[in-house]
RNA sequence: GCCCAGGUAGCUCAGUUGGUAGAGCAGCGGACUGAAAAUCCGCGUGUCGGUGGUUCGAAUCCGCCCCUGGGCA
């Protein structure tokens, strides 16, 4: 077993298919770091893994929760603690891939120890936000907690809502919460870590044609599976990207073309945020730039290893 | 062939009485320590179909030509 290897990527890049390769080269593990993955209910739509890659090499943290389920990058982060060492025990090398960029940045750089918020406190936020709308609460914030604000995005409600939870629950800023983080479970300098940044052109082809192959596969079936369980659309997994526009075409507001064209679309930008997050907060990875990086991968894999 | 209506950003279109053009969508750049496939911020990218003319000045007015719809033949 060597160094946990880290392989992160836009959507549709390619990156379980060269995870699955590694993992037989060097006898390994595939784990999933995406926050869309761990649902059972989207196999087709999240793009998970085949039950046939599967059974080529053992595969973590996929597909094994419910789509209500209260899941975030703190909860992704205990339950990587313990596959980690189940993969120690069985002489595993851990193979940690997916688009979650902020699950990466919680793993190799450490993530502030604050208690869950109980979903009343969140509901409370939400309410006072609505009644008092975003400026009123966010200079109310600004009051109680001059630290926090200040590093955070003012316009962004969701950054907002969080700052004033934490606040609530804990009695103590976010600021002083991330001051006092904990160092990584794996620092950068304990692991392989690549980083695709495909072509533009070349992704946007391939997510335009993975989605056009959903449909084949029968997203729509499993679409209309998941309306059937009657879940509040704004649980993160009821926002899993086509996920919206494809519960619209089955509600009959929209066209299968109009809701298929919606879906490419929402597709090409979430992977652009993905590249621009590559580009922004992994320089110190080894950025893979080419789109069919897999014997460079393999080579800089060994190499590293070999060095390390 | 004739008569209408159009030709302005990648797309759909707006542009008062002439002062070298602006919206939406798309796109691009960016932020991001517990809903992150989320959430939020910033940016107009243009031989105004072509060509002559009138004018200090034309996307706007005039002539001719080209193209696209529709109508009449």
């Amino acid at each position: 077993m060597q160094k946990p290897i880290l392989l992160a990527g836009p959507t549709a890049s390619g990156k379980s298919a060269l995870a699955l390769g590694l993992a037989q080269h060097f006898g390994g593990a595939v784990i999933n770091a995406d926050s869309q993955q761990v649902f059972r209910d989207w196999r087709i739509l999240s793009a998970r893994p085949s039950p046939d890659d599967e059974a080529r090499a053992p595969h973590f943290l996929y597909g094994h929760l419910p789509l209500d389920a209260n899941y975030s990058v703190g909860a992704w982060l205990r339950e990587l603690a313990d596959v980690l060492d189940e993969c120690g025990t069985l002489d595993l090398t851990p193979i940690i891939t997916g688009g979650t960029g902020l699950y990466f940045k919680a793993l190799t750089q450490g993530l502030a120890a604050i208690p869950p918020i109980p979903p009343q406190i969140r509901a409370q936020g939400e309410a006072e936000l609505k009644r008092l709308g975003l400026l009123a609460f966010a200079a109310e914030l600004i009051k109680r907690d001059p630290a926090s604000t200040a590093t955070v995005d003012l316009a962004n409600p969701a950054r907002l809502l969080r700052a004033w939870e934490v606040l609530e629950t804990t009695g103590t800023g976010l600021a002083e919460w991330h001051r006092a983080t904990a160092p990584p479970l794996l620092p950068l300098d304990q692991v392989t870590a690549f980083a695709l940044t495909p072509p533009r052109d070349w992704l946007q082809t391939r997510c335009d044609t993975r989605f056009d192959a959903m449909l084949d596969a029968g997203v729509l079936d499993e679409v209309s599976q998941v309306m059937a369980l009657g879940l509040d659309p704004s649980l993160p997994g009821m926002k899993a990207v086509g996920a919206p526009e494809l519960i619209a075409h089955l509600a009959g507001e929209l066209s299968l073309g109009d809701a298929t064209t919606r879906a490419k679309t929402a597709t090409r930008r979430y992977a652009k945020r993905q590249l621009t997050w590559a580009r922004n907060q992994m320089f110190h990875w080894q950025v893979l730039q080419s789109h069919n990086p897999a014997e460079n991968l393999l080579s800089a894999t060994e190499k590293t290893a070999k060095a390390g």
